[in-house]
DNA sequence: GGCGAGGTGTGACCTACGTCACAAGTATTG
DNA sequence: CAATACTTGTGACGTAGGTCACACCTCGCC
């Protein structure tokens, strides 16, 4: 578990041993069973979470109870709360799992210190901050820009495997459409 | 102007004025005049812009030549082409004046400059780009749970001093519906 | 091995929104 | 100040996708 954690912050800033045992001294390694929940909606967002192994899904119940998905975590992904995480505010959202996962658990407290200790780290987030609202904007982009089948399209292309891990009910919601019309595309 | 810019990154990171000073050596300042281009699709970016008076809108242009608003840029924002500019590769979306508007340029170059001399700077950026997506992320659940009348309400609500400077046709874009439909709203 | 829960497909029908077309009104510019 | 471009409202009509209802299937579990 350890080693992936390392892989993933090397493939953006190389780190010595001390640099990396540092970042372990801040980070707890926790296991979720299927369907647990991480955060839940009105509580506390404790920490922001590194995906080691399994699958997590980030939603928003609506005022009717409907599930709208937000996005889907898998390994290698950081996933939380972040608006709640960063702003220590009660969630909106809750992230639950959608297969047994395997996390590292950082809280707020220890990325800040983390940050003001080792800048690389600081670095590290930085580029995964960029680049996750990129990610967004695109999201935001195809959002505003095209049709379900071509959303469902593009998805499968870009994220196969990850299709096939999940129900077609939980893709409906994270396309944001009924799973009747998702049921009926090509 | 720079001190609209210093109050700017002051609302994040004190600075010293050695410190602004080394930003100021990073950034140009440029005038547009409404309805032109910063960016245009398909050149290279090679700047992101701070806006410090005027507007801003950041389109995508669709095969068939609809235009599309993925979002504006109005005084104290930050705004590009992010995608392109942090790649270096060339720009899908064009970034246009709706009226007369002056910037900070600031260079990938000198981005990486600032972030390395100055952890500061690092710092506010990180801070920028972590609210940025949180920001977008609600954007997004707004896209998948609300409809339009709600959306316009919504945008109404938290910049009521933008909506009118726009024309129903840009906010049309923005909100991703027809001008029509928009129209016709209560 | 039978039972309940969750997942999936499909038909019938409804509705929010898009599209096209036209008529006015209001800026912008030569 | 006239010409032209942009903006806005509104009617008529089409359609993508939502909703409800039902049938069936699979899988975990007592």
């Amino acid at each position: 578990m350890q080693q992936q954690l390392r892989a993933h912050l090397e493939k953006i800033v190389a780190l010595t041993d001390e640099e990396f045992d540092v970042v372990l001294a801040h980070v707890r390694e926790r296991r979720y069973k299927k369907r647990e929940f991480l955060i839940q909606e009105d509580q506390m967002v404790s920490d922001a979470y590194f995906v080691v192994s399994g699958l997590l899904k980030l939603v928003y119940t609506d005022d009717s109870g409907r599930q709208h998905i937000l996005s889907f975590a898998m390994e290698d992904w950081w996933e939380s709360d972040f608006r709640a995480f960063y702003t220590q505010t009660a969630a909106t959202l809750s992230l639950q799992c959608v297969e047994d996962t395997a996390v590292f658990c950082l809280s707020l407290e220890s990325y800040h210190a983390l940050c003001a200790d080792l800048p690389k780290l600081q670095r590290f987030f930085l580029q995964k901050a960029t680049f996750g609202s990129i990610a967004a904007q695109q999201r935001i982009f195809s959002l505003l820009t095209t049709n379900i089948q071509e959303r469902y399209d593009q998805l499968l292309q870009q994220y196969p495997a990850l299709v096939q891990r999940l129900s077609k009910t939980m893709l409906a919601s994270y396309l944001g459409v009924s799973r009747e019309t998702l049921s009926r595309l090509s």
